[in-house]
DNA sequence: ATCAACTTGACAGTATCCTGTCATAATGGT
DNA sequence: ACCATTATGACAGGATACTGTCAAGTTGAT
């Protein structure tokens, strides 16, 4: 009799709670690395997205897959710090643009050397094939757990 | 001439985007399950960990990861709703013992038997050994992010 | 026994995400 | 041209995490 592949819970367990440390160990990370010029992973995150071309609140909100407040909140903050400034939209006259000012662009580059320099550090001695297998698996994880919702949601 | 592993960075980054995301799927999850009966992602994992045994809040947030003082405040949350209530502690005068309530111990059950069926529906037909080998790998990056972090703040 | 160091809960403040709601601007179908 | 729908920013409020600080309880070294 062939076995079917069928995970214990308790392996599904065990990669939900390693999935909640590596996040938090990210984001901690990612404050860290930005933390010299005053930026946190959230906002150099932002910033990284309007890079290459202003771009509104909401436009970046949908790329980053996070609410439209939730990003509002971050960008006025950064306004506020003067990292980024609203320009007027010709397109649409409420959806202001977000652009990068030089010293964002000056702290996006400090975050973006600092990161590649980090990223080496922490990818040297990993195997790229077991890197991209267990990307592919939380991809697929993921979906599953999106699908899960939503068809719960929907009944 | 044999290649040392060496992952460019952006098979590094595309596993970074695949744990958020796989992060956020997994908390709107376990907010939906608990859902029915009042409790969110946050509040039934304590509820977890109290499950077999009273213990204090700072005892709880130290299993789980946490500040003491976040524990706190779910807990405060907890007790306002009647799902544990604080009893003395006969070792230590501070530390009130957090205790499942009957009403929390019913809807840890629930939480507990819709979790199950989750993990049914999420693990069935992935391959147990590529779950192992994923978790594997993502405490090694954990591992390595974070004494990354405590290096730098050392230096 | 005393005192320093640690632990704990409490309180204040902050960051980052969320939902809900509103008014205004843009768009598409009739 | 009109109107319903959608998109957008603004504002309010809540949930979950953090750090910092304080006072009180506990513990251990001397």
């Amino acid at each position: 009799m062939i076995e079917r592949p069928h995970p214990h819970a308790n392996d599904i367990t065990q990669l939900i709670l390693a999935v909640f440390r590596l996040n938090g160990a990210l984001i901690e990370a990612g404050n860290r690395l930005g933390a010299p010029v005053g930026l946190t992973s959230a906002r150099w995150q932002v910033l990284g997205v309007i890079e290459h071309g202003p771009a509104p609140v909401a436009h970046v909100a949908r790329t980053m897959g996070l609410a439209r407040q939730s990003v509002q909140q971050t960008a006025d903050a950064l306004e506020r710090d003067g990292l980024i400034e609203y320009r007027p939209n010709p397109h649409h006259r409420r959806a202001k643009l977000m652009c990068l000012t030089p010293k964002g662009r000056e702290a996006l580059d400090y975050v973006q050397a600092q990161l590649a320099e980090w990223s080496e550090r922490i990818g040297t001695g990993l195997d790229p094939e077991q890197l991209r297998a267990a990307t592919e698996l939380l991809h697929s994880i993921s979906a599953r757990v999106e699908r899960d919702s939503h068809d719960e949601e929907a009944s």
